[in-house]
RNA sequence: GGGCGAUUAGCUCAGUUGGUUAGAGCGCUUCCUUGACAUGGAAGAGGUCAGAGGUUCGAGUCCUCUAUCGCCCACCA
């Protein structure tokens, strides 16, 4: 063995050890009949991530799970991999563009498609390099890709069997829609801000019958409104987005309203465009709100759109893609959406029809990737119609056959799911598995169907429920020559591709090869255990059940335990435009990688969210070296001759490092990550550097062997215990306390087991003995301010013989541990003068040392000390007189109580006896 | 507007099915270069467990309400 240098180096050890392991495929999992596997399904993170805190918590979580299973045998596999974020990825690759001054329009969209490749070649791998220094033990032969081959198969293979089976539709519907990546975005990645905006009152003449405002628009501006209560020749709505009211074709208000009931089925006339609208009825308005009358603008608001196929109105879709005025007045054609506001509130305050101009605070969805407000939009997109899926995966997690941990997920997963909306699968963006959908302009004439209406579509009505297939749409994995049904020629592939989300929601099982049968497939499907954030439940661990369930029958996982969420130490969440990043490549740099993770997952209780400050990454790195000077020490201990009979302390520390065993094997397999390194740490730290290792320093000679070998294998086996939690150190260490180790790696030991002739409890009860009497010692020593040098006498009163084999056995200890000079065990205290006097669970000890005992500051000592137990016995003295608690209260606990008073009675009444001493003196 | 979580020492957090005197780490005070470790050791101070009611022999733990903070969901234009 080697010699160890003072200090644990974390930054010389990590990666070569990293690479030996990678090199001797010990990360690598194979189809092997004979064992169990245990296979774990990681997010596939952005292809353009970096690594953050969020992944590191995840990634570590993940990594013991695996390393555990691992050790215990199982066919650990862990398949690592990213995605291909469409929006994100095609944006990254659009900035280094737009650097040289193009667009990708300039450059086709083959071409583009191609410099994204080259994008993912250069840089596409680094968030994979980065999880392997989170000592992630991925099988990276596995590693995959959404837009491989075989998962880009997996995608093309999964819509057409959604589509033969009619789940996956076209139609028109209102959509998120970003103006700047000129996408629609499903509702999850438009989250909702909270914005302050503007509300817009605005009057739209009435149109009373024949004659009057009927079709004179113009006129009506020129008169000024009246405000008169009684018969307004207006009615007035409010709206947050003015320049959608060039898309209006309706007013609604309540039923009920007494306001408006006689103005229902009449008609209002659009300002600036002159349009007639039916005043309609619906009970889904607000009375309260704004004037209770709302104007309906079916193609550019979700509810008004549910209103307008309601009540059958036009809808009108008054802006291009990139959010300009389109189908409107030519004044304002091709504004802006923004312009055209500022302009159309000059108009309408020109023709007197504006209203009181509101501060309003509303929540607004933004773009998830760029942050731009999202427009709702009408558009025709491609569905997958959800509630068939989510029937069996509502199934699975009420039957118990997927569980969330904590549970307290179940319920948000459930109450989404059932009441699921569809799911809106087309992207407008070239990078991402293009949609296998042909259209036949022949037989698609007069249809208009297809790409090119888009944008255009709006004066059309909707189609936006499930229809069947349209004449001249061929769906199909390979390209097709020609027209099934008129056998045309002419054949365009739809111009949109999937959802990212459609090809990750496939992950546990394409990445093991489907839809081809591979042994792999029916060997690790369905894995174990899911471990993700709860930002993405609904992303995507609710659609990896369905998509489970769909395509293999079988649920994807049987586990989803969902961590938390890392905060910064003031709540916030950690975000890059927040700018309270910790980087964990920083505290990896400067505490080490093992740190890190200890740190990440002592920070936090099961599923709780987790705050972090940079201070605490040192606890972590401090337990590092504290093992590895442990180490050092065990390693330079002395000791000649064979190992003869174990000791107290050793017999101990054994007891104890059963008990570590039992804990942390069951905290782990609880998912209580907290709790497994905890226990680790108070077992290493306290229990075996505070006091084992102290206590090796005093034994005779002739018990060293015996001790070198306990401290060699509790070490040894303390390294298995915690090298899930920190790989690098515990490896570094386990080389040099097991022999002939001979190059194989403590991730191939077994996981220890808790061996019950080791399980000592008359041992563990000695010691705590000894301990409280060191501790008590120790306490008075320094109380009375005895100098660290000083070896009082310490006189043990022990009325019966057969005690005082304890205190002539352990006498040394005591010696050493607790700084005394003679250990006087005598039968009565008679005899002893100018002492301190303590009670350790009944056990009178006096400490004595001529001329530095303090009589004044030992009596406040002693009195402090009583009133402390007056105020105990007060307590339970009374509970036990309780006659209600004595019989109801299981037996053991009124038992436990009773010895309880019983040992504080016998401690205060020696204490004050010996105060009753202290005064006279 | 619904749903969920949090509130325990100066700070960050544990606290298993209710059961002796509520714990840890950091910070703070005092002392200590003792055969690994000063990234260390010993001792100590510091808490009416957010507040109010209730259930119980017994509540940090269970129930109700209140307050504060945070998250998720929802078509208030």
């Amino acid at each position: 063995m080697t010699e160890l240098p003072p200090q644990y180096n974390p930054q010389a050890v990590e990666e070569p050890r990293y690479q030996w392991w990678e090199a001797q495929g010990l990360f690598q999992a194979d189809v092997d009949a004979k064992r169990t596997p245990y296979t774990i399904v990681i997010p596939p993170p952005n292809v353009t991530g970096i690594l953050h805190m969020g992944h590191a918590l995840n990634n570590t979580i993940q990594d013991i799970l695996i390393r555990y299973r691992r050790m215990q045998r199982l066919n650990a596999l862990w398949i690592p991999g990213t995605d291909h974020a469409g929006i994100a990825t095609q944006n990254v690759v659009e900035k280094s563009l737009a650097k040289e001054g193009k667009k990708r329009q300039d450059l086709g969209r083959e071409a583009f498609i191609q410099r994204v490749w080259q994008w993912r070649e250069q840089y596409g791998n680094t968030i994979l390099y980065q999880l392997r220094r989170l000592g992630s033990s991925c099988d990276w032969r596995r590693t995959r890709f959404t837009m491989d081959e075989g998962l880009s198969e997996a995608v093309l293979e999964v819509f057409i069997k959604l589509y033969n089976e009619g789940l996956i539709y076209r139609g028109h519907y209102i959509i998120n829609w970003c103006p700047r990546c000129q996408t629609a975005l499903a509702d999850e990645e438009a989250p909702r801000q909270t914005t302050m905006g503007k509300l817009y009152h605005i009057r739209y003449p009435l149109d009373l019958g024949q004659g009057a405002g009927a079709k004179g628009r113009g006129k009506a501006g020129t008169r000024a409104p009246r405000p008169t209560p009684h018969a307004p020749d207006f009615i007035e709505v409010a709206t947050t987005r003015p320049e959608t009211m060039l898309g209006d074709t309706a007013i609604a208000v309540h039923p009920k309203d007494k306001r408006y009931k006689h103005l229902i089925g009449k008609q209002a006339i659009l300002p600036i465009v002159g349009r007639k609208l039916p005043i309609i009825a619906d009970e889904v308005v607000d009375r309260e709100f704004g004037t209770g009358a709302v104007k309906v603008t079916p193609a550019h608001d979700p509810a008004d759109f549910q209103l307008g196929k309601k009540h059958k109105l036009e809808f009108i879709n008054v802006m291009t893609d990139d959010a300009h005025m389109t189908n409107v007045p030519p004044a304002y054609q091709g504004l802006d959406r923004l312009d055209c506001r500022s302009k159309l509130i000059i108009d309408l305050e020109k023709e007197g029809v504006l209203g009181a101009i509101d501060e309003h605070q509303h929540n607004v969805g933004h773009c998830y990737r760029c942050n731009t407000a999202v427009e709702p939009r009408l558009s025709p997109q491609w569905f997958v119609k959800m509630k068939p899926l989510a029937e069996p995966a509502i199934k699975a997690v009420k039957s118990g056959t997927i569980e969330f941990i904590p549970s307290r997920w179940t319920k948000v997963y459930l109450n989404w799911m059932e009441n699921i909306q569809d799911w809106c699968i087309s992207r407008q963006i070239w990078w991402g598995h293009r949609l296998p959908v042909w259209y036949c302009d022949n037989c698609s004439q007069g249809q208009g169907a297809g790409a090119k209406g888009r944008g255009k579509a709006g004066t059309r009505a909707p189609r936006p429920t499930p229809h069947a297939p349209d004449s001249g749409v061929i769906v199909s994995k390979t390209p097709p020559t020609t027209c099934p049904s008129c056998g045309g020629t002419d054949l365009r592939q739809d111009p949109d591709v999937l959802d990212t989300w459609f090809s990750s929601w496939l992950w546990p099982f394409s990445t093991l090869g489907w839809p081809e049968k591979t042994k792999d497939l029916a060997y690790f499907y369905p894995t174990n255990t899911l471990v993700t954030a709860q930002e993405i439940i609904f992303f995507w661990v609710a659609r990896m059940i369905m998509a489970g369930y769909f395509c293999m029958k079988k649920p994807p996982f049987s586990k989803v335990y969902i961590h938390g969420t890392v905060r910064d130490i003031t709540g916030k969440k950690m975000s890059k435009s927040l700018g309270n990043i910790i980087d964990p490549l920083e505290i990896i740099k400067e505490h080490g990688t093992d740190a890190l993770r200890y740190t990440l997952v002592t920070a936090t209780a099961i599923g709780q969210d987790v705050f972090l400050s940079e201070e605490r990454f040192k606890a972590g790195q401090f337990f590092a070296n504290k093992l590895w000077n442990a180490t050092r020490y065990a390693l330079s201990y002395e000791a000649s001759g064979k190992p003869g009979e174990l000791n107290l302390a050793d017999r101990w520390i054994l007891s104890r490092l059963q008990g570590a065993i039992t804990e942390t094997t069951k905290a782990l397999d609880a998912f209580d990550f907290n709790a497994a390194a905890s226990t680790l740490y108070a077992f290493l730290w306290h229990d075996v550097c505070d006091w084992y290792v102290e206590l090796t320093k005093h034994v005779e000679a002739s018990q060293r062997p015996a001790a070198r070998q306990t401290l060699l294998v509790v070490l040894e086996t303390s390294m298995r215990l915690l090298h899930p939690v920190m790989p690098f150190v515990t490896e570094e260490l386990w080389q040099h306390l097991k022999e002939n180790t001979a190059g194989i790696s403590v991730m191939k030991a077994s996981w220890p087991t808790a061996d019950k002739k080791l399980v000592d409890s008359a041992a563990e009860k000695t010691m705590e003995r000894l301990q409280a009497i060191i501790g008590a010692v120790r306490n008075t020593r320094a109380t009375l301010n005895l100098p660290p040098n000083s070896r009082p006498r310490l006189s043990v009163v022990v009325p019966h013989a057969k005690d005082r084999g304890f205190f002539q056995e352990h006498g040394t200890f005591l010696q050493r541990l607790a700084g005394v000079g003679d250990v006087d065990v005598r039968p009565s205290r008679n005899g002893i003068t100018g002492a301190a006097k303590l009670v350790v669970d009944g056990t009178e000890l006096f400490l004595s040392y001529e001329g530095l005992i303090d009589v004044a500051k030992e009596r406040g000592r002693v009195e402090q000390k009583i009133a402390e137990l007056d105020q105990h016995i007060a307590r339970q003295g009374a509970q036990l007189k309780n006659p209600q608690f004595t019989d109801r209260a299981p037996a053991d606990v009124v038992q436990q109580l009773r010895d309880s008073l019983a040992k504080l009675q016998e401690e205060r009444a020696k204490l004050a006896e010996h105060l009753t001493v202290l005064r006279a003196g």
